[in-house]
DNA sequence: ACCTGAACACCGTTCAAGT
DNA sequence: ACCTGAACACCGTTCAAGT
């Protein structure tokens, strides 16, 4: 006898972006999931493979996410060293917003959750596309890598606490993009 | 009755060490350490206060080893460009050695897990030397901070595997420091 | 076809009882 | 003073039994 679906993969995965952000991975439990979505945690197991599958659901949710504000970040552009700079804001503003979903895609999570290799690649097309735009189609894949590597690290080490020297953040990561855009220009 | 201790702190931090490099952060858990110390787990609770007081220890011991890789790599230097880019290498090749460790001190571990300020600091100082004779004193701090965020985000986004649009990644590293040690030079 | 309770093997942590 | 077994509250996951 057949049962109507009393959930569905979008809810779940939902649910656990928004415990993620809540109370951190620790606090995305098969459980509170279920509970969320108003079912008991082996219905999840219908939908999902396990834990970690569902996990890298989340991180890849997050990871469209921003790309949907990367691609508003750049807007029809202009000065292609001024969208450079936008999108690296645009990147930092994600990150302070949804600290959890950033360590999660960027700082590397259990070691069963590993993301498709397509969302990094949808992500960063605009960054990529930018990058040609100032330093030509030669050298934009050295480019795109040079500035999402220093933000990513620049950011995660902002999150992490790794910045012990004092001075102030903010100026130092403005300091930072000027300093790479011109180093690409040229 | 006093009793003889049957184990260190120092066993305790040594065996969540083996452990973090064996198996990730997962397989670090207070029963894997106490039977690896010869102990069962409630006596952990005797030299530590929970299990994040461990993983954070374990986290200092490992930036405490990649301070001293980061001093043996400048040795008594020379040039201070070269020296950056050493530095460069040094904290990639201890990465590509011990990912766990990498990932847990600069990608963010569990919530709980906060490690000493002091412990970046120490381990930055050596980046900050060469920086501030390459940079000059009144840019050190930004010129550090500049050529660390990028190593660390190159080098965890290479482990994440969140670089996919091929080239080669080693010609991509060493591309990046020599710009940005040209970048912090003029 | 979906959902559930019960069960299993694991966690971290506390605490009274041993020596 | 240290160590332990037993216990508690949690996990993730499987599976037979329900509808």
């Amino acid at each position: 006898v057949p049962t109507p679906e009393r959930t569905t993969i979008d809810q779940i995965v939902l649910a656990g972006r928004e415990l993620l952000e809540q109370g951190g991975l620790t606090s995305l439990t098969m459980q509170a999931v279920a509970t969320r979505v108003g079912v008991r945690a082996p219905s999840l197991y219908k939908r999902v493979r396990d834990r970690d599958a569902l996990v890298t659901l989340v991180a890849e949710a997050s990871i469209d996410d921003l790309r949907e504000r990367l691609v508003a970040a750049v807007g029809d552009s202009g000065d292609p060293g001024e969208a450079l700079i936008r999108l690296a804001r645009a990147l930092r503003v994600f990150a302070h917003e949804r600290p959890a979903a950033f360590a999660l895609t960027f700082g590397s999570g259990p070691a069963g959750v590993v993301v498709k290799p397509e969302s990094y690649r949808r992500a960063s097309a605009p960054v990529l596309d930018v990058a040609a735009r100032l330093a030509g189609d030669r050298t934009a894949l050295d480019a795109a890598r040079l500035i999402t590597a220093w933000a990513n690290g620049f950011i995660m080490m902002e999150l992490t606490g790794a910045f012990q020297l004092g001075g102030d953040v903010d100026r130092a990561f403005e300091w930072g993009v000027q300093r790479l855009v011109e180093a690409i220009r040229s």
